[in-house]
DNA sequence: TATATTTGACCAAT
DNA sequence: ATTGGTCAAATATA
């Protein structure tokens, strides 16, 4: 699927800094892990990773903001404040005695869990279907998550998943959920696969790392690296929420003065300032 | 053959 | 009566 990008440089930008991403979680998890690095390890150094890695979330997400139809994203920023969309249906509601939680993903509705469909339905007022999943282990683990998804009529590359309920089906009691899993440089990229990271681009070139590829390897011995760099790879639900009242550029502040005098990098060069609104 | 998806039917909430 | 969520038989796929 190629990415629908509102330019080439937007396109060329998110999978730079995505790639720029992958190597950071990369780099964060080996430091964190290695005993040798670890204990030598100057002080800083795994917080400087992690402001990198959330300076390339926050990129991303506003890269992902600027696919948007400009008009239409800017009329849901001035609508956020009185119409959150962590919205839920009522029915909802009612039956699961439980509010949704809205996410909206560009590309794909792959989210690294392991769904089975079980319905789908015309919804009024709604020229895209929506779709009913639950997770696959429903039967075998008793893990009641479920999520419905909905192409966005505004965009249709947009997909408005709204998830119920939490995963018990890969969770070890001690251990906090791994939403997402990664799979670095995979070949493909096909909608039917458990696609990971919801950064993952496509049609990539193969000089990548694969980690792991579903996620069932929540419980597979060789996992500790993987659940290492799961966890920082999963994209903070501050940036995978849909909301237009977080500040991309903060936490990145002290890191770009440190580069200030240094850096000749010119970000014009990549990413139109026809974008730069959209940060504000 | 086992597993997943499709889709019309059913039912509860509105 | 309408709508939305789920079920389950039929069908598709690996």
């Amino acid at each position: 699927m190629a990415m629908a990008c509102s330019s080439p440089a937007a396109c060329a930008a998110s999978e730079l800094v995505a790639k720029g991403r992958e190597s950071a979680a990369i780099l964060q998890a080996l430091l964190g892990q290695h005993p040798v690095v670890a204990d030598e390890m100057p002080d800083g150094l795994l917080d400087l990773t992690e402001k990198i890695l959330r300076c390339c979330d926050r990129a991303l997400a506003a890269l992902s903001v600027g696919t948007e139809d400009p008009a239409s994203g800017a009329r849901k920023r001035t609508m956020a404040a009185a119409a959150p969309l962590a919205t839920s249906s009522k029915r909802m509601r009612v039956s699961g005695g439980e509010k949704g939680r809205r996410v909206e993903k560009q590309q794909t509705m792959e989210d690294g869990f392991i769904w089975r469909k079980y319905g789908q339905k015309e919804i009024c007022d709604s020229k895209y279907p929506r779709l009913y999943f639950r997770c696959t282990y429903k039967d075998d683990r008793g893990c009641m998550a479920k999520r419905q998804v909905q192409q966005s009529e505004a965009n249709h590359s947009v997909y408005l998943i709204t998830y119920f309920g939490e995963h018990t089906c890969c969770r070890h009691d001690d251990e906090p959920p791994a939403p997402f899993v990664i799979n670095f440089g995979s070949s493909t990229c096909g909608d039917g696969q458990p696609n990971v990271s919801p950064w993952s681009s496509c049609g990539d070139d193969d000089d990548g790392l694969a980690v792991s590829e579903t996620s069932d390897l929540c419980n597979s011995p060789e996992k500790e690296l993987a659940e290492l760099i799961e966890q920082s790879t999963a994209v903070p639900e501050q940036v995978a929420m849909s909301s237009w009242e977080w500040d991309p550029l903060d936490g990145c502040l002290d890191w770009e003065l440190a580069d200030e005098d240094t850096s000749s990098f010119d970000i014009g060069q990549f990413i139109s300032f026809d974008y730069i609104y959209l940060l504000q």
